[in-house]
DNA sequence: GATGAATGAGAATTCATTCAT
DNA sequence: CATGAATGAATTCTCATTCAT
């Protein structure tokens, strides 16, 4: 399973010299550009035919490669998952920002806050519920729980991902007069209750109890601003 | 084309005449015994590997058997895995059902509702916390999403004996005054805090907000139980 | 796959002395019995399943035995499908002398044997479009060409029941005024015919020329019958 | 769990513009010239072994592959048997068209439809006479019956194969003067003659009556035009 | 005579990966 | 950079057969 990764995949080759000149950097712009590619063929084989499905046979020949191709771009069939979950953060925090600007310009001044952590706490939680496969996706590297193919560092980048997404709704808390620990504390249990909503709503296991994701998630933030009121 | 698919497996065999003859119950028992030995097999190989590692092929050889022989005990490996779900549940609502016989045992008379709920809602979550991979089975089976290889039968089964870990939970709540809609709304707030805190916990992500699950679920627990009271 | 015959199955052992001992009589009886049990069971599974699905599993659980149990009654699963062919003989042979019996005692003289000729060889006919399995049962032993699992002694017990079927057509034939050699080659030529039209049939082949083979049976014999009158 | 199944065999390839440029049909040589090692492969293991003898480990093992590497030239173990019998179908027709043409040759103007009759259907035995396991091919996918891995489409393209080696035949009874549905009946008795003594022949239940195929079969058309002139 | 347990070989297929060209 | 070919190990599952009890 282990085995000496065999070559280095472009990703990871040093930029060179500062001074950087122009082939060089023509050259990345092409191949940033093939991985795009490749990565837009693999979600959509990840979101089409889930995990299973998503060869990496499967993916090449949607990319209009053969297989052994793609090992020029990525150094393994995990790598591009990785690269697939760095880009679905990327998407998730770009809808929570969004979310966030439209509240704050279209609201008077005192409610702002309030508006804000509001909208945004729900715009993440629609950014999943909306994309299931890019939850099965954060899910997968985890192998439902510890990292697979994730190097540490690759880690770090993801979570430094994550957590911007949420920072605003801590931001927020503090602006509504939460001393900061409970900010914290609140925008976690935020955090894990769309988690959790989400997954048993995407498992079924809400069905359990009739119960609806999207009003259970609302119920839970306007609790906490009420109380915060 | 057809042919007779779903061999019996040893579990279904008819239990006999209710005057049991011995031989038959000792044939049972020793059955039971060595579905018990795999059953473990499968457990430590889930564990440690994780589902694409617990294969037929490994589970027989940690069981000290040829993958052939399984058959004689599980009809498929799908099934072995639910026989293993389906164990870890039975240990889970053991669990939450002794945390409420002890808090009910312990507790004056008007407060036992609330020590009720609590208990068991901890307890809930302490069998996850420390079972971990027990929370993995239960997701693994349904591919971090939908289900694999759960016969519709077999999911219902599942999802009665995950239900009934938590009813006494939800008739806590109506002990306590509330509306049955309001009840089942704030059980299943708890079971998704729990699962997302859990899940949090497991992959490190909580380590991102230095937040302790355990105390974020309380939290969430005594937060309930102070607005109820 | 050769392998030395572990065990001498029952139908091959001496019938002991002459003067048959009462008890091993019985014994002989009750071996019978069950073997026909087993063939039985066999023959359903062959003929609803086919051959790929008339497994030693199959055909003990249809029996009411264990798999190991019919190797007390057959040395191995060949030696079970060449009694079923032996047993499928037998009933083509009753199927046509019967038909001939009929014929000769409901048809004036002159015309018996004519008519004689004419019944039996529809009778062949019919046998094995009625019960195409037998006719499978037939080919494949022969893997579709050469023998299998037959002993040569086996095999000429078989050929003698085949041709005891066929000799009375010949015998027709040669009352009907023909020399031995031309009733032997018309006899060859209608046996022919009718396997070579079943098998057509069976395949679906003969559905190619719209024609139906029952009729062109028919025709041929009617065609035989017209130009020796 | 649908996945893109049915992968596309080399030979389903497109052929590419028009004017072929060279490399591509290089390629398209080499690969079909490695599909025709595989079927030689096969021809031979099922000559050798019959059908259960030929598995793909087998046929792989003979064609010096692994058997993974069979995939990249046919999509599954059906689809080699088709092939081989799709280009034994072939060969028979080759063999009974030029039958044809040599008979039209050398005969005279009036009796050139008989000889041609004479001359086909001659040929037609003489193939599978000459090659029998050609005729087990055929057979074979139908175990020993009913198609069995053939995919509809196919079935038809090989009855249509098998049909045109047949159909001078009815034309030359035509051209002797026979209306259409009796120039049929008789192609299909001739086709059934033949189906019929040469499996006598191969399986020496032919032996039993001390005859001989190939004059059975002579004296079945020599009849029938005897009957015409 | 029969069972239940197990073996061991084999089936078709899929896949990530390697590598010469 | 990309291909096409191939590997080799893995997958689940089925089966005839053996044999101690």
């Amino acid at each position: 399973m282990e085995k000496s990764t065999r070559k280095a995949s472009r990703s990871e080759v040093a930029p060179g010299p500062p001074g950087d000149d122009p082939r060089r950097l023509r050259e990345n712009t092409l191949i940033e550009a093939r991985r795009s590619l490749i990565l837009d063929a693999a979600r959509a084989a990840f979101f089409e035919l889930g995990l299973e499905g998503a060869s990496l046979r499967e993916i090449a020949k949607r990319a209009g490669y053969t297989p052994g191709a793609l090992y020029s771009y990525f150094a393994s069939r995990e790598e591009i998952y990785a690269a697939l979950l760095g880009e679905s953060l990327d998407r998730l925090k770009h809808q929570v920002d969004t979310a966030a600007t439209t509240a704050a310009i279209e609201t008077a001044a005192p409610a702002i806050a309030a508006a804000n952590l509001r909208a945004q706490a729900l715009a993440f939680f629609a950014f999943y519920r909306d994309n299931p496969r890019d939850l099965d996706l954060g899910f997968y590297l985890f192998n439902g729980t510890r990292p697979r193919g994730l190097t540490p560092e690759l880690n770090q980048q993801l979570n430094a991902r994550l957590k911007s997404s949420l920072l605003p709704i801590q931001q927020a808390l503090i602006a509504l007069g939460q001393p900061e620990p409970t900010a914290i504390a609140e925008t976690t249990a935020i955090f894990a209750q769309a988690v959790g909503l989400l997954i048993l709503n995407q498992t079924g296991r809400i069905r359990l109890f009739r119960q609806d994701a999207q009003s259970l998630f609302e119920r839970h933030v306007d609790g906490l601003l009420a109380r915060l009121a």
